[in-house]
RNA sequence: GUGGCUAUAGUACAACGGCUAGUACAUCGGGUUGUGGUCCCGAUGAUCUGGGUUCGAUUCCCAGUAGCUACCCCA
């Protein structure tokens, strides 16, 4: 601390007093002004998709009452069971961290009577989600996802709406992925589905070979064994009956419109029938998108290609979502068809830096304006306002006194010309203007400033 | 929750059972008090925490913590 300090006294003072240092907490991340950019791409393309889609932005509190994710995600999912920043508050209230969006979403669409809006209600949610989990490569207990919610439609047009919206944005970004989909179809068809897949189990003794928690999970939530990572659940999964076939008529045909649909878009789907998802209040369509593996595009040699086929990276699933008809009535509204989808944006940037996608430099000036002397950095400070609100992209440093300081931090923001005010200038009503790249300077008339930029730079109105 | 790897300045890396823990980049200052990019000089700045072994540990051992990573699960 070169200058802080007068005295040594001063300096013994503020180090006796400085405390221990308290670091971030597990699994949080600080998101620092360079990594800012791919932030701001990202947030600008899920603005502009959500815009051009009729999706419009709402934002629910960051807290909520442990009962709502409870009750809407499910006492079976992970998510809730596991995975909760839960506390009890100083009113002895039992409250959440939210874990994701939806119940929030729903919760603020009944609260504020949005059935009586026009429907369906399309909605645009973007913020930071908390999961208590063991951090990983792409996962953190604070985490940001951008969701889409449609809530108020029934028709297959907003299933396929809703994934054609979420595969532009991955493409519009440069990122390969692939549509990953289901029909996980109605609490009806399922309910037979089940029986099915039950009594499959319970054949030739195969709940026998499960590994340990397909056994429990045999119980508590059949659908899961299918989703099974142990080679020989995924062996008997594979022969166990799907949940296409057992499908009831309206299901099935909201599924197949949902398909044409895509066909028509012409979207790259993969027809995956042993997903699930984690989140109890899913019906019908299912999906996820997972990014395509660099060594598919790379080597596209069927022999390189073999092996890896079954090795799914489920794990980096940049998103997914699907239709919750029976949300809204569960948590009190009245009964209304939705469906929505999540994308974890770090994930997303995750794949923007693996990519190596070139990002301009938003911080970049065009002009910066340096002074000498008191009474110059008096008229300089004035003179930036005009030129801001002119529109030029402007850079300053007030603080700083020599030139040479203000000359590197210029050339640092890659300015195309800085102006230079000192005495000599403020008593001949000039002012300099030095082109960085070839360091020649003129000499301009201070009254001449704007018309000598706009020569050089273009009017920034037009 | 289970496993693997790791832990040294802001960052990236060295080194050593013992003397002043080294280099590069970054930061700050100076060479040049009205001129940036290059160059030269200088300064600031680190062995995660707690135990153990030892005459002596930053180094070896154990535990904790954190980071990375795989699994589970999810985005």
């Amino acid at each position: 601390m070169p200058k802080m300090f007068k005295k040594k006294e001063e300096e013994k003072v503020f180090k006796v007093r400085r405390g221990k240092f308290v670091s971030r907490l597990r699994g949080m991340k600080d998101i620092l002004p360079d990594e800012y950019k791919y932030w701001n791409l990202v947030i600008k393309k899920a603005s502009e998709l959500s815009k051009a889609y009729g999706f419009r932005r709402v934002d629910t509190p960051v807290l909520e009452s442990w009962e709502l994710f409870e009750r809407s995600s499910g006492r079976s999912s992970d998510v809730v069971t596991k995975e909760m920043f839960s506390f009890i508050d100083k009113n002895n209230d039992k409250i959440a961290l939210r874990p994701e969006a939806t119940p929030g979403i729903v919760r603020a669409y009944i609260e504020h009577g949005m059935f009586n809006l026009p429907q369906p209600v399309k909605l645009f949610w973007l913020g930071p989600v908390f999961r208590h989990d063991k951090p990983q490569a792409g996962r953190f207990r604070q985490f940001s996802q951008f969701n889409l919610e449609n809530i108020g439609e029934p028709s297959p047009v907003a299933d396929a709406e809703l994934i054609a919206v979420t595969y532009y944005f991955f493409r519009e970004l440069q990122i390969d992925v692939t549509i990953q989909i289901n029909s996980i179809g109605c609490p009806l068809c399922r309910k037979d589905y089940l029986v099915k897949l039950e009594n499959f189990y319970k054949e030739r003794g195969r709940r026998v070979k499960l590994c340990h928690d397909c056994k429990k999970r045999l119980i508590k939530n059949p659908l899961r064994l299918l989703d099974c990572k142990e080679k020989l659940c995924v062996e008997m999964a594979s022969e166990a009956p799907q949940i296409v076939d057992g499908l009831c008529d309206d299901c099935r045909n909201h599924f197949i419109k949902v398909l044409e649909y895509l066909d028509e878009l012409d979207m790259p789907y993969n027809l995956h029938s042993t997903l699930v998802r984690g989140l109890d209040y899913y019906n019908r369509t299912v999906f996820e998108i997972w990014p395509t593996p660099a060594e598919s595009q790379a080597t596209k040699s069927a022999d390189a290609a073999a092996p890896k086929k079954d090795e799914l990276p489920r794990q980096a699933a940049l998103g997914g979502g699907g239709r919750y008809d029976g949300l809204v009535e569960y948590m009190g509204g009245r009964p209304t068809p939705a469906c929505g989808f999540a994308i974890g944006l770090e994930r997303v940037i995750l794949k923007i830096k693996e990519k190596n996608i070139p990002l301009q430099d938003e911080e970049k000036g065009d002009i910066f304006l340096a002074q000498l002397g008191d009474q110059a950095r008096r008229k300089i400070m004035k003179l930036f306002e005009v030129l801001r609100k002119a529109g030029f992209n402007t850079r300053q440093a007030f603080t700083k006194d020599s030139l040479k300081s203000q000359l590197e931090i210029a050339n640092k923001m890659g300015v195309k010309y800085t102006l230079i005010l000192g005495q000599k200038e403020i008593m001949d009503g000039t002012i300099l203007i030095r082109d960085m790249e070839s360091g020649i300077q003129e000499i301009i008339d201070y009254k001449k400033i704007v018309a000598e930029i706009e020569k050089r730079l273009g009017n920034p109105a037009k």
